[in-house]
RNA sequence: CGGGGCGUAGCGCAGUCUGGUAGCGCACCUGGUUUGGGACCAGGUGGUCGUGAGUUCGAAUCCCACCGCCCCGACCA
């Protein structure tokens, strides 16, 4: 590509609205245009770097035995009625209305859509597996869109969904997806990581994110730096402690707290160790009664823990003032289990605490020295919290450490959920009707782009691997419309790159040698080579790869095999 | 939806408190000089100051309502 006859649009300065590194260089690098709120025009240098990405993705599925398709992105309600997730989606499923008042949808994921097509067209058991995948816009409604198109509304993502006569092959799929997704990542360049996950709102059973490793990142990643164990801290086990309770050492005691209402308060008017508090946290049963869960003060509840636990209402639902009031006799800031009559979940941290303090369930007051077991029921216990770096790993093998995560890609097993729902069932060897075991796999590909920018960046701009670059070489001129032999010697190489096939820009823009420069930078193209008359004297242009700090000399006889050589062709 | 902040030229901002007919840098256009790191000189284009309704002789500025955007919390590729 001539870059006179492409279109660039860098911005020396980011638009005020951006806040991350890499939103604020895909709109300086002109990749990317906001249209609305979580909307984004991909201008034709970030619509280059998509098609890498998807053209990668596509490779890989391909060759883990996927088959292309594509399925509508607006779907009718009834196939939503039918799986029940058109009462259950919530906010985030755009719904409409047709010109005949009909429901529909626009699509924020297709398992629908495939299970209808499969429970139509597939018999018997002799025609599974299958596994189908589309590369399609999605649309989620998403409560708060930030960061570019790192949580847009309207995204790219590939969606694979695979059908099986039992869980084995699913197993197997999901296995071979699993490494199919570590290719993907690794050919991209990412630094990545495989984290256990839960499942959320698409369901199922066993459940894995892929998840690029950044600050900036939304998720928080548990992982032991001794063993490949790794879990979103969602899903991440807090072990129970080994050590037995201590024996109870103090009588209890209730003491005046005035205005203490919070662990911190409550840390420093008494000044003790926060490990000895407990907090109470009050939610709702499945009946609505009040459940109360104890913490230790330093710990954070797990809501996605918690919500699991049976007979708690899912989402998870706290206990409203009121119907503290009428369970407790006391406020939130001064409750605790002494004296309490319903339901008690103690965190296992807590489980192994004796002589804790905690409120009184009389407002104003705390209790000192309680025990289980002496001042109160034994609780329940379950792990109710979110791990802490220096927790033991539940691999066995040392202590987790956290860090933050973009996810990338998520693979579920499904199971029967949907195939039960809808009636997607095939003919087994006995003749006898059977639901069909799923899979499904997501790819967040627009969001892929945000984040390998996330995680390679410098302060002259994106740094882009071969594998996602809008160009592979950059090639400028110092004054290609001036000197003849710059021109000349520009246009051979041009002409030999394109050739070979690699994807090249020849900067013969009308501006000054600063200004090319640094837009190549900025867009991020790896490999760059200089020409100009004064290197073309010696029989020399520079070459300088996108990370390196500066230029070699190359002589022009060796040019082309350095740049092979460089670029991994043969 | 709750809390905080912001809307003035394509982008970044000043002006708003204290009302008086809108400004700076970058970008863009013309001419000239330049040409190995985002040039310089001269001249120019571009804004119903988010929208609406008020107060006022007069509103970017004051009042009210609405809309949009960003950040922090509940969702997920």
């Amino acid at each position: 590509m001539r870059a006179s006859q492409f279109f660039f649009s860098t911005l020396k300065e980011a638009p005020a609205e951006a806040e991350l590194p890499s939103h604020k260089l895909m709109m300086r690098a002109g990749m990317i245009r906001r249209v609305a709120s979580g909307l984004y025009n991909w201008m034709p240098i970030g619509f280059r770097v998509l098609k890498k990405v998807e053209a990668i993705v596509r490779e890989e599925m391909n060759r883990a035995g996927a088959i292309e398709l594509i399925m509508p992105a607006v779907q009718p309600a009834e196939l939503w009625q039918e799986s029940g997730r058109w009462e259950f989606y919530g906010k985030e499923l755009l719904r409409l209305k047709d010109r005949h008042e009909r429901d529909f949808c626009v699509g924020p994921t297709h398992e629908e859509v495939i299970t209808d097509i499969v429970r139509k067209e597939v018999r018997s058991y002799k025609q599974l597996p299958l596994n189908f995948y589309q590369v399609q816009t999605k649309f989620r409604d998403e409560v708060r869109p930030r960061f570019g198109v790192m949580r847009a509304r309207e995204f790219v993502m590939k969606d694979a969904y695979s059908f099986h006569t039992d869980f084995e092959s699913l197993k197997q799929t999901y296995q071979v997806m699993y490494d199919a997704y570590c290719r993907i990542f690794q050919r991209l360049g990412l630094q990545f990581r495989p984290v256990a996950a839960d499942t959320g709102s698409i369901g199922g059973t066993g459940s894995h994110e892929f998840q690029v490793l950044a600050d900036s990142g939304e998720d928080v990643i548990a992982y032991c730096p001794t063993s490949d164990y790794a879990a979103n801290i969602e899903l991440a086990e807090a072990v129970a402690p080994t050590t037995p309770r201590p024996p109870a050492a103090v009588a209890l005691e209730k003491i005046h707290t005035p205005k203490v209402k919070t662990i911190a308060d409550l840390v420093a008017f008494l000044n003790v160790d926060i490990k000895q508090t407990v907090k109470a946290i009050v939610v709702e049963a499945e009946d609505g009664a009040p459940v109360l869960m104890l913490l230790r003060g330093d710990h954070e509840l797990n809501e996605i823990k918690a919500e699991k636990i049976a007979g708690i209402k899912s989402p998870l639902t706290f206990a409203t003032p009121e119907s503290i009031q009428r369970a407790f006799s006391a406020q939130p800031g001064s409750l605790g289990p002494v004296g309490f009559q319903g339901r008690i979940i103690a965190d296992r941290t807590v489980a192994v605490m004796a002589d804790m303090i905690c409120g009184a369930n009389e407002d104003d007051h705390h209790l000192l020295g309680v025990n289980f077991g002496r001042d109160c029921a034994e609780p329940e216990v379950a792990d109710l919290r979110n791990v802490v770096v220096g927790d033991p790993s539940p691999c066995g093998q040392g202590e987790l450490a956290l860090c933050r995560g973009i996810e990338v890609g998520h693979v579920f097993q499904l199971r029967t959920k949907y195939s039960e729902a809808m009636k997607c069932e095939f003919l087994d060897r006995e003749g006898k009707l059977q639901p069909m075991e799923m899979g499904c796999y997501g790819i967040g590909v627009s969001r892929i782009v945000a984040a390998a920018i996330e995680q390679n960046f410098d302060e002259r701009g994106i740094i882009f691997t071969d594998a996602m670059a809008p160009f592979t070489v950059d090639i400028v001129p110092m004054g290609y419309r001036r000197s003849e032999a710059v021109q000349q010697a520009a246009d051979q190489l041009y002409a030999d790159l394109t050739a070979l096939g690699v994807d090249v820009l020849l900067d013969d823009r009308d501006e000054r040698p600063g200004v090319l420069l640094a837009d190549g930078e900025l867009i991020g193209i790896p490999h760059r080579v200089v020409i100009g008359d004064r290197g073309l004297k010696e029989g020399v242009v520079e070459y300088q790869h996108r990370q390196d700090s500066e230029a070699t000399k190359v002589n022009l006889d060796q040019l082309l095999s350095v740049l092979k050589a460089k670029l991994n062709l043969a």
